[in-house]
DNA sequence: CCATTAAACTAACAAACGTTAGTCTTGTAA
DNA sequence: TTACAAGACTAACGTTTGTTAGTTTAATGG
């Protein structure tokens, strides 16, 4: 019997919505007739629309984040830092694919602030995947490509990973980390 | 002096809009301002904001599907059609990145049948990505790897190409091409 | 010079939206 | 039993939305 609050139901829920039909085509009603409520009554537990989105966005973006950092923590090779960023990124994308979906395609619709904060968060992110790409380079463990492809071409891959797990793939999720791992790093020729 | 007519010139405008925004954040009086006319006189050239987005929409997927129907004509290697597939990606995110960002982000929001029509469209050209893959590991060109797992690598990050070119990549296309080919085919270790 | 037409306009519509104010109900602590 | 608080409700608000009807304007062809 898991006794969990209304406002977390709520933001719960309508993360799935969001990530179906997009934040701007879900409405206070919407999400209400979900939970069984009158739109009125989601105001007992939430301030605005805006804030559903905020902590939802803000939450999941926070929580990549820290795990980043983590990361950064230790003096492995790049290569070890890699593995393990692919494998924060589907462990948080298998626990929360709706928050990612959102995260992915509602953040521009984020309040000024809110959004300003995440982009900064996002850009700093970029720049620390980045980072572990140069030193790999740097120390003779990455092929000299150019960064940006590299830095783009995984982050591409991990961040859509929620759109494909589960409709095809019959992996489980450890079966399918080595499997992303090898094509990303060794390539499939 | 080019001579484009209004319906393009409006499909054209929205889709910039579009991509920034979302379609539902964009409304016809967005559209109409960014032409300097009134939201009424759209409707002398299109029949609703629907239409812009299908127009929009069926007319980049089909695009898509045509080039990969040409890809199945010749008998050439998996590597080879690989090879041009990535790069008929690439040529035609180039030509139209805000369609293509339309396509991703806004499929769901087409009406019922033409959802019904892009969905199909979709799932034909991934079972067709899946094929080249397959007769790449049935002819020992590509490793064993699970087929789900690259298609799903290719697609994603091939998809999402339109968000970084201009962004941080200082390469000119035919630079990037390989690049890309090269991270994607041979992997970065 | 007149008739036609393309493409803009104004004004208005009904529906849907986020949100607020105020009320009723129910379970719990004193 | 009473007092309180949580959380549902109804009713309504001011906006914004896509769209329509009808009108004006300016360029074109006979």
């Amino acid at each position: 019997m898991e006794k969990v609050d209304r406002k977390s139901e709520i933001i719960h829920i309508s993360a799935k919505l969001f990530r179906e039909r997009g934040y701007m085509a879900v409405s206070m009603r919407d999400i209400a007739k979900s939970l069984d409520i009158k739109a009125a009554s989601l105001y007992n537990h939430i301030h605005s629309k805006q804030e559903i989105l905020s902590l939802l966005i803000i939450n999941i973006a926070e929580e990549f984040t820290r795990a980043m950092n983590n990361l950064q923590d230790s003096n492995e090779t790049a290569i070890e830092s890699l593995k393990k960023f692919i494998d924060f990124h589907i462990e948080i994308t298998l626990r929360d694919p709706d928050a990612i979906a959102c995260l992915n395609n509602d953040w521009m619709h984020l309040d000024k602030e809110h959004r300003t904060y995440y982009v900064k968060m996002r850009d700093e992110y970029e720049e620390n995947v980045r980072k572990i790409v140069k030193r790999g380079i740097d120390m003779g463990e990455i092929k000299e490509h150019n960064i940006e492809v590299i830095v783009f071409s995984m982050l591409s891959t991990l961040r859509t990973f929620y759109l494909w797990y589960g409709r095809k793939m019959k992996l489980n999720s450890t079966e399918f980390k080595e499997s992303l791992t090898q094509v990303l790093l060794n390539g499939i020729v």
